[in-house]
Formats: C-alpha cells, structure tokens, sequence
DNA sequence: ATTGTTAAAACAATCGGTTGCATAAATATA
DNA sequence: TATATTTATGCAACCGATTGTTTTAACAAT
C-alpha cells in the first residue's frame, strides 16, 4: 500500500542543483541549454527513474496527446481493423488512443463525445451509428480547433475531415459485375439510407443497372435495417419466393450476404447458377462459407492510419478544423465463387 | 482558429461570487455546501456551458479515470469482443479506456506499458502476447498499487487479478467430447507452449485420452507457432498423409480448425466421419463453415467487463495490488456439425 | 576599463481543479 | 446575554510540467 514516490523535475532540480525549467528544457532537448547540463540531467534522470507526467504536461498546454475514437461497436471485422490501424499510428507518434462505443444508440453518442471533450483529447475519429442523423455533439470540438476526422460512416452536413471510400463507384461495379455474369434480375439488400455508406452504394447499383439497360425493380430493393443475419435470411426467402426471383444479389455487407448464400442453399437454389451473390466488406466469413463470397474490399486499416495522419498533420501544422478534406480510397472487387457464373475462380 | 474561452470554476466563481473552492464542491454535490447554493452553482454552470477539465483533477489526485488495455491485437473476435465489455462497462461508470496493441511484439509491450503507466491510468487490463516471457515491465504499476487484471492469457509467476476460463478443463471436455463419439486417435493443435492458455488445453487433452484409455502418440501433437490458416493447412495435411492418420482434431483456436476442416474436405477425406474436428474460441467464421465447426465458448464480453469491475472495485474500496484475486469463469462446449458422428444436431 | 553581445540558467506565473484548515455566520444551549 | 455547536464558505497550498521574461556569467570588441 505504502507507495514509491514519484520523482519529479523538481527532484532533479535538488539533486543536480538546477532549476526546474532547466531540467525541464534539458529532458526536452531544448536548445538553449547547454549540452554538458543537457547529458548529465538526462543521465541522472535514467538513474533515479524520472517518468514524466503527461497529465501534468497536458495542463499546462491545454491538451492531452490522445486521440478519441468514436464508433458504434468495436468489435466488428472493419471496425476493429481500424481501430488497429489507428492505433499503430498513434502509438508510434507517441500518441495514447481512447475508444467510445455507442452500441449504435444516438444518446451514448452524445454522452460520449462529452466525456471525450472532457478528456481533452488532440483529435477525433468518428464512424457514425445507425442511429446517428443529428451532429450538434460534435460541434463543441470544432469551436476549440479540435479536429475531427469522420471515417467510413459520415455525415454530410458537417465540414471536416473524411477518410471514405467511394461507395457509389464500388456499387456501381459490384453491381456491374454481376451483370457481367449474366445477371438480369438483380436484388439489392441496402441499409438504413440516411447513412451515406449505403445510399451512394444503392445509387451506385440503380445507375449501373439503368447503364446496362436493366430495368430498376423497386420490389427487389430492401432497406435492411441492421443488416444481420436473420434479417438477411428473411428477406433472402422472401425474394426467393417471388414469383419471378431474382438471379442475382448485391448486399451492402458481408454478413447479409452469407446470410443469403446459405438460405439459398437450404432452399436448393444453386449459388452462382441460378443465384449469384456479391458482398461488402469482405469479413474473415467471406473468404469460409461455401461457395467462398464474392465482395468488396476495404482499406481498414489503412484508413485508420491515414485518419491518424490527418489528426497529427492538424496539430503539428496548427490548421483550421474547420477546412473541410477528403481523402477517398479505392475498393476493390474480389471475385470469389459465389458470383463466378462464368470464369472459373483461380 | 479563435478558440472559445472555456468556462473554468474561477469564471463561475467570479460570476457568483462565492470562492473557487465552494464552486469546486458544489459541483460534486459535496454535503458541505448548501442545497441552495448547490443548486444555484450548477444550474449556471449549466447555462454558462462549463466543462469540467479532467485533466486538471487527475493532476490534483494524481490519477486518471482511465484504464489501459495491453493486448496483442485489436482485430480478432475474442480481443474486440473482449475489449467491447470493458469498454461498456467502464463508461458506464464514467471512466475511459485507453487502448494499445503489441502486435505480438515483446518490444511494443513493454513501451505500450511504459506510455500507459506515464498517463496514470487507474488500472490496467492485458492480454499477453506470443513473445511475452518476463513481466518485469509491470512492476512499476505494483509499485503504484495501480492494479492490474490479466486476462485470458496470463502470466503464472505474478500476482495479481486474474480473469479467466478453466482451460484444463475446457480441453479436456473438448477432447473427451470427440471420444465420445468414437474418435481414437485424436490430434492435437497445440500453440506457444509457454503460454497457459495452451498448455493447459494441452493437459486436458493428454489427460482425457488417458482417462480413456487412449494412446498419447506424440506425433500427433503439433505445436504451431501462430495458429494461423496457412500453418494449419500445412500441418493437417502432414497429418492426414500420416500412414496411420487421425480420426478427429482438436484444435486450440478456430482459424486453425476451420483450416482444417477445408484442407480435409479438398483432400477428399470427410468431416465428421473420417476426421471429426473441434475448434476453439467460437469465432464467427465457425458457424460459417461446412461443416459448421464445434467448438468451445468462451464468455468474451464478461470476461472485460469483470476485468473492469475488479478495477472500479480496487479503486473505491482502496484495496492492495499486490493482492491475487482469481475468477474462473465456465466455457461451453458447443458441438456442431464437424465432429458429430453420431447424433444429429439442430 | 567599459560597453556590447551572446549563451546559459533562473524566476515566476500559469494551466484548472481539490482539499485540509481557518473563519464566519447561524443556530442551539445554558 | 454569553457560550457552545453546527453549518457554510473562504483561504491558500498543491499537483508537475511549461515558457516568456529576466538575470547572471562569459567572452569579445573597442
């Protein structure tokens, strides 16, 4: 219980008979102190066990080197991927990161992005929740010149940084491959379309269908509210059922879609042949169900990293969190067997 | 770039004319302040939009309400999972939670815990990693009585909470389970033997063939370094070109048993009835499968948000981190397709 | 010897709450 | 009315590092 003190600059101080801003100029390798005092603080510093107070320093410069992280659930494929890529970045810039989930409940939002403001935090990276259709929480940090980096789910009202990709392209051609696979009939399981993340991936799949001289079923298009499983099985049966199904289907995620593939399977309809299915995300289940999941793929944890860089550049360059700019990645359509009617996979 | 001032208790104090110290207290509902001023002060706070500065208070009580996480990676199902409890579970009670990754790395792990004791966190929570032999890099959180919570893959040599599942046990009944449906020569998957999680799986496998009367053949032992995909197609194949091949797996994680489950199935050999296989950990890609993976569960989401009570618990009731306290929590064998021989499943 | 110039280090205020102790005011007791 | 007791508030030090502004010292130039 009985705890080691702490050593302090002002311990130094004592010890090497320096004052207090000298050790703690020397200990940041500040140039106008001398190199001789500079090695000899350092070296007595290393002996007697100084660790600096970060919270201490934090005060003083009115913010701390953390960086928040808001998303709806963390322990998602694509979401903790970013996560991970945020954190290499962080960390290696000497930087702490904080996570805050949501469970995709607008209120913990908002309470969240409170306790992270509370935090100080240096920067903040956000994937919106479902729930999320008003961004009044985040304007608190803005008026401090904290910046903030929306990721993957973003607003569209609000100026900052994004990191995206462009889903209406990847809609386009998931979409687009399909039809080249001789689909005709082509389902669409889309989510909750204020999120922009799957409206522009719903515009993308109409225009590529009218592009292709297709005609727009209103009838297969479904607006999945979660995007699970059981949703995706129900509506997978559903279309399955109609009188004239559909041959194809472009789920907005990955977990839609295997959802789709084995109901399909259940009720003996032969994927690709009679029913080729593309996904998104390419989740670790993509690559196990059988046939394997054709889907888009993600920079994950490139994303994270750059969202990083993004928050570091805002600090070290002391720009204005107002300015708004977007970095838009590429995706990639990776063909696996589920929507090869024609080419045989590698 | 203007900032907007922030509101701080002189500001309220000065605008209400009582001291800094009566605003500070009133504002934690200390019982020394009248009801009247009490609420007087927080409703202008309120209205004047103050925010409390935590970083102030941390440096004041010379701790944060911040709790560190250690694991090896963010982006696997138990870890996110994992991670997910604690974080629900510490915000619950206003806390935040600092997040860092080895990514296997002893070197990572011992500056991660260098960063995180400098931002005196008020606990900590770790998972170790494959490097990970010595733990000296925790001491100095000891010496603080800042408590520390290993969860899952613990360290055997030191003392202190401890979250995790029987694994002697789960691999026993895991094993046991494939004897049961007639399995006679059992290979096992293996990891790190210097890490408890696996070598205690290892025992329970050795003991339940013994307790069987089943013959322990070393050969069909094999420690692999990663548990990843790719070494486990490597090593199930090696098995079943075996001249006298196994009849079932036990597997000490699911990428590795799904792995095998695949290579078994292009080797034509088939899953359950000539190789029954049972995984570990219940990752999602299990259920994907075909056949569908048995497996063991494991409480992932409890499990952090114990880690996190224990902590809560330490720091309100002022109790000693040098202290071991130990929670043992169930497992449960989940038997799915790929081992049932006899039965029929659901 | 005097002044100017530069380098190195010290001084002191500051960041924003927290808390033991002192003091003042209000109420109770004798 | 005087004193004891309780209740409410203020004072001031403190947490540990940072930094603009002196101050001191050392050396060069005149």
């Amino acid at each position: 219980m009985k705890k080691k003190k702490e050593v302090t600059i002002y311990d130094l101080a004592e010890t090497l008979k320096y004052s207090p801003s000298t050790i703690s100029r020397a200990l940041n390798n500040h140039k106008s102190i001398s190199q001789k005092a500079t090695k000899e603080i350092q070296a007595t510093a290393r002996k007697m066990g100084y660790r600096p107070n970060s919270i201490a320093a934090s005060l003083r410069n009115k913010k701390s080197k953390s960086i928040g992280i808001m998303i709806a659930r963390i322990n998602r494929p694509f979401v903790s991927t970013l996560i991970s890529g945020i954190e290499n970045a962080a960390r290696k810039a000497g930087h702490n990161v904080l996570i805050s989930q949501s469970n995709d409940l607008y209120a913990n939002e908002v309470s969240n992005a409170k306790a992270l403001y509370d935090s100080r935090i240096c920067g903040l990276i956000v994937s919106l929740g479902m729930e999320t259709k008003s961004t009044e929480h985040f304007k608190p940090f803005l008026e401090q010149n904290i910046p903030i980096v929306f990721v993957d789910r973003v607003p569209e009202d609000f100026n900052s940084y994004r990191v995206i990709i462009d889903n209406y392209s990847a809609g386009y051609r998931a979409t687009k491959h399909l039809i080249e696979q001789g689909c005709e009939r082509i389902a669409h399981f889309a989510g909750a379309q204020h999120l922009n993340v799957y409206n522009l991936r719903k515009k993308g799949y109409v225009d590529a269908l009218i592009d292709h001289g297709l005609k727009v079923d209103e009838s297969l298009i479904i607006d999945l509210e979660t995007m699970g499983f059981e949703e995706g099985k129900k509506s997978t049966k559903m279309l399955l059922e109609m009188d004239n199904p559909p041959d194809g289907l472009f789920s907005s995620n990955d977990t839609a879609a295997v959802s789709a593939i084995l109901t399909a399977k259940e009720k003996g309809v032969k994927v690709p042949e009679e029913f080729a299915v593309i996904g998104f995300n390419d989740d670790p289940i993509a690559s196990i169900v059988e046939p394997a999941l054709s889907t888009v793929s993600h920079p994950a944890m490139k994303m994270g990293e750059i969202s990083t860089q993004r928050i570091l550049d805002h600090s070290s360059r002391n720009l204005d969190a107002n300015i708004a700019e977007i970095t838009m990645l590429d995706t990639q359509i990776i063909v696996r067997a589920s929507s090869s009617k024609k080419r045989t996979i590698k």
